[in-house]
DNA sequence: AGGGCCATGTAAGTCGTTACATGATTGT
DNA sequence: ACAATCATGTAACGACTTACATGGCCCT
């Protein structure tokens, strides 16, 4: 139901077709959340059956046509709703890599050091998009209540990553000083 | 396909039946993965019916029998394979506690403090959680081999609990200071 | 008396990924 | 020539969650 709300809050800020939501989901949100364009159009037609947001076909001469949705009352409702129900479980991961870091004991230290600096570039390449997104969008540390939300995901984005980083340079000195024995 | 992996991962320490399979996951993996009873049983199904893994029914007397599976060569040979596919994508998370931050704009100030509040109380129980593991499996800072993964990811586990508990702190000042304004 | 541990699973539903399809315009 | 952008979707499959089912033992 994430993917249902992430929606629904992007179009209280704006109306927006599919197409737009799914670029500005990967604006603002890859942070902590990501989605295809295929669960996007799905979701949205669903919710549309179910009367929380609606949508405007615009004629285009050299586009294709596009679909503006816009959210509802109903789904307005909806989303506040779920905010304040506190249903605020135990944090749940999900990472494929330290999934291969958890099988470290069945491949050579030399493979997992290879290993962990090809994540590591990962990850700075991450850290560098979103410092360039806040250089952007927050220059001089002003927040607008509309956009309050998204500068506190970005700060722990950030910081997230960083965290990855230092983590891995850790990791590969415990590597090496193991080989070393 | 990574669920797989990570029960082929934990069968090359030890045979296990998939009942013990779900608590060593919980034990050894929260801070990366998580995975239900029921999806465990449907995917060590699977495996065995590739020949990855093999089984035997164990009589009990008292309690319910159990069935004890143990990783087979070709199941080993496919983990090592995976292991080597070097398919390191982009970092992808999903973080619902986030996806609420993300809609602060739609609540006050002091509803958006109280929930950050009740999420911290969780990460700080997961850490501690995680300590007192640790305590009890690397008291000496000690490092078989066969525990260098489970020793890498506890930390990281330790530091993203770590990370969470600050960037909370950071984000109820901001929330606080944006209230005076 | 009620909950937790032991131990295994089925079934239904939702969520997420990958492949395919269309077709014009703009940039390298 | 080729890739990317704009714009929308369907179909098939795989992963994950939730509810249900069974049944005895042990502890408080």
């Amino acid at each position: 139901m994430a993917l249902r709300y992430a929606l629904l809050g992007l179009l209280s800020k704006e109306p927006s077709t599919g197409y737009e939501l799914a670029q500005r989901f990967k604006e603002t949100m890859t942070h902590f959340w990501t989605a295809h364009h295929t669960q996007i159009y799905r979701e949205l037609g669903k919710m549309e059956k179910e009367e929380l947001v609606s949508s405007k076909i615009i004629h285009q001469e050299e586009y294709p046509d596009k679909k503006i949705y816009s959210i509802e009352s109903k789904g307005y409702e909806d989303l506040i709703q779920w905010l304040a129900r506190d249903t605020v479980g135990q944090p749940k991961l999900k990472d494929e890599q330290l999934m291969r870091v958890s099988l470290f004991h069945l491949i050579s230290s030399k493979e997992a050091i290879t290993y962990l600096n090809k994540t590591k570039k990962l990850h700075t390449d991450g850290l560098a998009f979103m410092e360039r997104w806040k250089r952007l969008n927050f220059p001089d540390e002003k927040v607008p209540k509309q956009e309050l939300g998204e500068y506190l995901t970005l700060e722990y984005g950030m910081r997230y990553m960083k965290n990855w980083i230092e983590w891995c340079d850790w990791a590969i000195e415990v590597l090496e000083k193991f080989d070393e024995e």
